[in-house]
DNA sequence: ACGCCTGCAGAAATCGGTTGCATAAAGACG
DNA sequence: CGTCTTTATGCAACCGATTTCTGCAGGCGT
């Protein structure tokens, strides 16, 4: 910058002032000093910047993987979720910084917040941290997260009506004539936990009492939805539907009913939870709860700049809509 | 920090070497002041850190969209990819930010170079920049790119080798009988340019005179990809094989083969390019050239740390592998 | 006993911007 | 022509760490 003050014989104050087009000073000069800057290839030294100011312009967008080790970004979902983040982001000029959390160990959230490299964080997921998310909220302003809405919930949570969805998705199975439906999913974590409610209550509303042989504790990652599939097939237990907490599981179960020789939608018909792009193209196309990504995207990223700015924001919730395809079917009677 | 010193009764100096376990420091006292600087929960400000030490620890991944706007990281392969990078970046301990570059109007590259906001920057395909990337490479070591390797490049890439893979392709679909075998994409994007030329090898070891008008110039969006497909249908030209230069094109064409009523792999054998995850899920399940992401992401940023740290780093080509899945075979001659 | 060396710790400069405050120049007005 | 604004610009402090340089002890050799 000093170079530059030097060019257009200014001193390095004016040319700060330039940049920012401050209008202190007149427009004409303004003009020139960025002109200046420009052709000799000056660009703001971002470090300084954000040192003097105590602002980054970026967002840090967490994936605690508290759960589920072993891969980043497993899930279609997640990555389909942080494009668009990255877009509503980028949109509004700030950057976009990822920061996966492996090691979940005490203060892991306040380390970040303290390190000072972003303005505001986004968290997608709860994982198993929803403690420490309640914990952090109570100082710590700039947060959005994306997931279930929890009784005593303190922070800004932007999501899904994981019970309603739920609720819809095997309420549809219900109206097929399917009686015995297994559900695919970890409940520990909240928003399956939700989604195991919604599942729980639709039962309830026609009188089914639920077994829980029928509820199979499946991981989010391919593999091991795959084999927990298998595992319910194998322990002989008869159903006629599942509903899976996601899509990949969902994916993956298909697989494994195909390959025991079962029919879908005929033997058993399937429902997953997301509607991300893969569901379409399975065999048979899957019938799925849609999340409005794109709408809830530009609601987290709308909410955590409103918090930025200091500005009250108070949690969303979004509708979700049962995408039916051919994956589901009334039984075969034959 | 000056209050992590109060409380240790030392000078700012000290704790800083302290925590950087500078041996000045006597080991007893190192630890005593860490100890001191965890309880009061400090945590370094990054900022700060980075202006003095003219380092980020910092990598950023840029995605050009000079070509195919509208969405971010539009194709699952370039997003599989992302999360690699990803992985192999934080598991090295430095940060990832993501740049979306849309505007790739003169000095885009200049200009995130000079805001000094990494130490590093990692390319994820060429697009239409190549000149651009070739031009910095001169002046800019800390840069490695994903894509192609081009005749004259002077920047350090990372990629499949196109041309193989797309002739291994070609040539398969040739074996199985298919004489008229249509080519899906943008023979003006580098990369794809080199799929193209395997094509056309292919063609000529067999000694096919290759038709222009089974080349289509497809986007690598699926709705592109997915009108110009039909086209081609419209146009009544008659091919009995598609190539695509992605799996977002293949598994288009798939859909708008199918919907005109044409059977996949009877009356159309497809292959896709990169294999990803949704190939095998495809209806039919996907023939594909596999692209080693896992070996290619951590070969970039292995690359990479060697350039940041002022090494010597060359280029590095990873070897095709055809998977043959069913949607290729034989035509119907019944 | 004196000087020299070693080990440890602090003062101060530095990284590259931003901005409150002071001041000078220019214009307005009686 | 003198005073009072208004406008334009620069000085210098500051953001929070790192590191060079300097200095103080205390141990050791002669």
């Amino acid at each position: 910058m000093a170079d530059v003050a030097r060019l257009a014989n200014v001193s390095m104050s004016t040319v700060s002032r330039a940049l920012a087009d401050n209008p202190l000073i007149p427009k004409q000069k303004r003009l020139e000093i960025q002109k200046i800057a420009t052709d000799a290839g000056y660009v703001i030294n971002q470090s300084a910047r954000a040192l003097r100011l105590r602002k980054t312009q970026t967002v840090a967008v967490v994936f605690p993987l508290g759960h589920d080790r072993g891969q980043l970004i497993s899930d279609p979902f997640f990555i389909e979720m942080f494009g668009r983040l990255a877009d509503e982001i980028t949109m509004r000029d700030y950057q976009v910084l990822l920061c996966r959390v492996v090691d979940t160990s005490k203060g892991w959230l306040d380390k970040l917040i303290q390190s000072q490299r972003q303005d505001g964080i986004i968290v997608v997921g709860q994982s198993d941290q929803h403690d420490v998310l309640n914990q952090v909220a109570g100082y710590y302003d700039p947060m959005v997260v994306w997931g279930g809405h929890l009784p005593g919930q303190t922070y800004c949570s932007v999501g899904t009506d994981n019970i309603k969805g739920a609720q819809r998705a095997v309420e549809h199975l219900l109206s097929l004539g399917r009686r015995r439906i297994a559900f695919l999913g970890m409940p520990d974590l909240p928003e399956v936990g939700l989604r195991h409610q919604g599942y729980l209550r639709a039962l309830q509303t026609v009188g089914i009492q639920p077994d829980p042989a029928l509820v199979v504790p499946a991981q989010f990652s391919f593999e091991t939805a795959f084999e927990a599939t298998r595992e319910l097939i194998g322990r002989g237990i008869k159903f006629d539907a599942v509903f899976a907490a996601s899509d990949t599981i969902a994916i993956a179960a298909i697989q494994a009913l195909t390959s025991a020789g079962m029919k879908i939608p005929e033997d058993v018909s399937v429902v997953g939870f997301d509607d991300i792009a893969m569901a379409a193209q399975a065999a048979p196309p899957l019938t799925s709860v849609q999340q409005d990504l794109a709408g809830g995207a530009r609601a987290i990223v709308d909410l955590l700049f409103k918090r930025i700015a200091g500005e009250e924001a108070l949690s969303a919730t979004l509708s979700p809509k049962l995408v039916v395809r051919k994956s589901c079917g009334s039984p075969n009677l034959n």
